[in-house]
DNA sequence: GGCTAATACTTAGCATAGCTAATTTATAGT
DNA sequence: ACTATAAATTAGCTATGCTAAGTATTAGCC
């Protein structure tokens, strides 16, 4: 095993680590939405990507298409999401976020955000930048 | 606001979307661990710090007391982890991994770490540099 | 020593979230 | 038109989250 193999599992592992607790922060300020963490992330879905059949929802949110009708039942029934029959496939779903649901997804998201900007408040400018240009090379993972 | 609270919410904001993403793409290996998610991030922790109290783990990982012992009931059932009475106080429940449990756990976070590592192989070797300094920087969070 | 209060965990019962199998409705291929 | 394929839902199971209530043990106090 090369060298540069053995450094990339290693960083690899650490990302990882990082990752988990990064998220395991912000967490705890999802208790707020009051929907469960299911129905929060297929809603940043629809709210960031915009509106798509249910079965492309199910596949970007790794569940199966019954799963995730369950879960858009959850956001009709709470009216954070519509559903409504796609244009030329009868059999199709397309989903919508509703007004409320973007309101109260990027609501969450800020309180997350914000969480984690304050715990950042320690490092120095050039720490910061390690992390922005971190945070753009994992963007194209 | 002052520029940097500025700049820590920018980069926060683009380190909690890569870290989703990160764990969105390591966490298709864990349906070959054969186990909930709940369990295996429970038995990840005892694996990795070591035997605790019940209440303890619960607290680490952020779920109450009674959800945390039906997840205990699990591993326990599957031969993964022990309950042992405490020594000192007959009320608590201290938790091991057994060695099976250590096994299982380890084979699945080299899965996850793997491809990670696998996904990483196009970066510079300064880009790597600039990833581990982040992942060491976010472990001080 | 013996009440009382607090603590650690479990049990009971509910909602949400995951799955496979089977059903319903609509589209596509010949 | 007939058959096969496809999209979503329904049914029914397991797992995972919660609160409220119960059980057993420990701690505090006089």
């Amino acid at each position: 095993m090369s060298s540069d193999t053995s450094r990339r599992v290693k960083t690899a592992d650490a990302l990882h680590s990082a990752a988990i607790r990064l998220l395991r922060l912000v967490r705890t300020e999802d208790a707020q939405a009051g929907i469960g963490p299911a129905q929060l992330s297929a809603l940043s879905v629809l709210v960031f990507r915009g509106e798509m059949m249910l079965s492309e929802l199910a596949s970007l949110e790794q569940v199966r298409p019954p799963t995730m009708s369950r879960i858009v039942d959850g956001l009709v029934q709470r009216k954070l999401a519509q559903r409504a029959s796609a244009p030329g496939d009868r059999r199709a779903v397309k989903l919508t976020a509703t007004a409320e649901g973007r309101k109260l997804l990027l609501a969450g998201k800020a309180r997350r955000v914000r969480t984690l900007a304050k715990r950042m408040e320690g490092f120095t400018k050039d720490e910061m930048t390690t992390l922005q240009v971190a945070a753009e090379l994992l963007g194209e993972l």
